[in-house]
DNA sequence: GCGACAG
DNA sequence: ATCTTGTCGC
């Protein structure tokens, strides 16, 4: 249903792969994205055992119902190398979006997007491949400079390359971790911070993994 | 030369 | 991201 409206090899030598980060760059469009969103897919991809496994949940705006779950697995064949995650990750999300029976109006990655070193995170260069809009959510900071935002809710400071705004750091909830929000394709930066504003279950706090695992497999996870 | 470094 | 026990801090 969703499929890229162009591809390339995703088997890159890293010099490769950053030319080709340069040269997509050139193709990001920084727009407002649709006034009417109705749903919005959460994107993001763990990696076990040697095995990718893309997971990639739609949900209804603003009730945030889930509509729809999709994923794929595929064996881990890229190494992790600061700027080039999306040649980690993107051929296994790339199978999972194939797989999606619904069409959302908006993607949001667990990474950057235009918040990277060539403007080209995973968020917008999986953007510019399906020429879909897409947000970048990190955990953590990539590049750029900031001052820590307000301890509020809906709180945030903008992310800089030198002069240039490449992102924001937002306070999704009172008192928690900030995420780093960037713009991805068909994005504009502030659409992007509302965007992630609005699906406001916000970060969760860092919780003992072992428990979270053992809750996963009770539940048949 | 020494750090920093999405997940 | 994942591995992995005890331990430091509020």
């Amino acid at each position: 249903m969703l499929k890229p409206v162009r591809n390339h090899s995703w088997d890159l030598e890293p010099r490769d792969a950053i030319a080709l980060q340069t040269e997509l760059a050139g193709q990001l469009v920084f727009a407002p994205p649709p006034a009417e969103i109705e749903l919005v897919a959460g994107v993001d991809v763990s990696m076990r055992r040697g095995v990718a496994r893309a997971a990639v949940v739609v949900m209804t705006m603003p009730e945030l119902h889930e509509q729809e779950r999709v994923c794929a697995d595929a064996p881990i064949a890229y190494p992790y190398v600061p700027g080039l995650l999306t040649f980690r990750e993107a051929p296994t999300i790339l199978q999972a979006l194939e797989r999606l029976e619904h069409l959302p109006d908006l993607l949001m990655f667990d990474g950057q997007g235009y918040a990277h070193p060539r403007r080209m995170g995973l968020a917008s260069h999986i953007g510019v491949l399906l020429d879909h809009p897409t947000v970048g959510c990190a955990k953590s900071r990539l590049c750029g400079t900031y001052k820590e935002p307000p301890r509020e809710r809906g709180a945030y400071t903008h992310l800089y390359d030198g002069d240039e705004v490449i992102g924001a750091v937002v306070r999704t909830r009172t008192g928690v971790k900030p995420v780093f929000v960037s713009a991805g394709h068909r994005m504009t930066l502030d659409a992007a911070i509302e965007l992630v504003l609005a699906c406001g279950k916000g970060y969760r706090l860092p919780e003992p993994t072992r428990w979270a695992h053992r809750a996963a497999a009770q539940t048949g996870a």
